[in-house]
DNA sequence: CCTACCGATCGGTAGG
DNA sequence: CCTACCGATCGGTAGG
């Protein structure tokens, strides 16, 4: 029973707007930062004019801030998905690299330089734990069922604790994102190359850039030692 | 108040006000950003009014791009001096860990961004070039060495190209890169905490986080290798 | 959600 | 290397 005439209802229409706005101001904020991007700037995008901003949002701070809180549970909610899943540790990694991908835009060192340098205090305390907590703590725990399991190495063997894993994959994650505007996907072509920067991210990040020794070693002196099978997760 | 009596020190003293500036400028773009500092912060910090500053640069981008150019130029002459040498390619790269975890501040992403989105195209194509051929080019070198020695995996083998290893290694390192602003260096403490952040970085690049299944192995049988002889670099 | 407008600050200039 | 000052743009407000 749709009872919608020519004018929606006013609730509605604001809270679309409001989204539009939000949206909007993502793209901009993720590619060109909190202090390049001028309010006009996000208004002109949406159709409005700058002062229209400001019946949804008390400033552009809170405009700033509502939008990374929107945008990190989103991605939050995908990631605490792909990391509650059975699957192995590599492949849950892989299924995060493929996301992040496809869905962020930019460097997360940029968002973090915003916040840091543009919010205050109490704006910043809120975001850094909606972020430790959305982004960090999925990806974290992945890597802590590889430590309990022993695929990955402790401290004590020189490995690094789950949260330090996490920042080293973002990192190297950001080598490959797409920087600038950010294009449509496009169908064929881009998605199996995300599939296979995802894999390369990955192997990387699990075994390094080395040359695993017995592999060097067997093509200089007889093998005394079976094959590296990565395959097997467990 | 005194007179300017002597015009000997009148030219030292302008290339010395010229190198203060750079210093300064240096450090506070460095860690806010472009558009985050403005030219009356720069000549506060310097002890001069801000249209002084105009009278050694043509204006505020053509400050910066002078900044970025010194600060590369400087230390691409430390990479190179490393790159060049004899020593192995863990040990190089260990190396380049340490002099970039003490000579540099924040991440070299922000500084890419604000060339890309601050800088007009001819200025942009100067620094990037600059920052290839300073920054990218001895880094990628010693991996390069590493991929002739077959040290590390080529492209066939599940690694990736030399420039790519670069990137990588950079953003790996930003992780452990001091944010904020620069502390002096403390003697003991905070420099062999650098050492051993530079063992990390470079051991997780080049073995990855993943438990090395002859590591496992080797502790069920009798070693039957060596250890990587990098003395077959020249 | 608009028009009109505000004070603050920006990069940069004039002139000595 | 200073004082004085400019136009442009910023974030934000008043009032309907």
């Amino acid at each position: 029973m749709a009872r919608r005439q020519q004018k929606q209802t006013s609730h509605e229409e604001a809270e679309e707007t409001r989204r539009t706005i939000l949206r909007t101001a993502q793209t901009l904020f993720m590619e060109f930062g909190y202090r390049a991007v001028s309010t006009r700037q996000i208004a002109d995008a949406c159709g409005l004019t700058q002062p229209a901003l400001y019946h949804y949002f008390a400033d552009k701070k809170a405009l700033y801030a509502a939008v990374m809180s929107e945008n990190l549970t989103e991605i939050g909610s995908a990631l605490e998905r792909i990391s509650r899943r059975g699957e192995s540790v590599q492949e849950r990694l892989q299924q995060v690299a493929r996301y992040l991908l496809r869905n962020v835009q930019n460097d997360h060192n940029l968002m973090f330089h915003d916040i840091r340098y543009e919010m205050d205090a109490a704006v910043q305390d809120k975001l850094s734990e909606t972020f430790r907590v959305r982004m960090i703590a999925p990806i974290a725990a992945i890597f802590e069922d590889g430590l309990q399991q022993h695929i990955l190495r402790d401290q004590a063997q020189g490995g690094v604790d789950s949260v330090t894993a996490t920042y080293i994959f973002l990192n190297v994650l950001t080598r490959f994102l797409p920087r600038g505007p950010r294009q449509q996907p496009v169908p064929s072509t881009s998605r199996s190359s995300i599939v296979e920067q995802a894999e390369t991210i990955v192997h990387i990040l699990l075994y390094g850039l080395a040359n695993a020794e017995e592999e060097t070693l067997k093509r200089l002196e007889s093998p005394c030692m079976q094959n590296i099978d990565p395959a097997n997760s467990h």
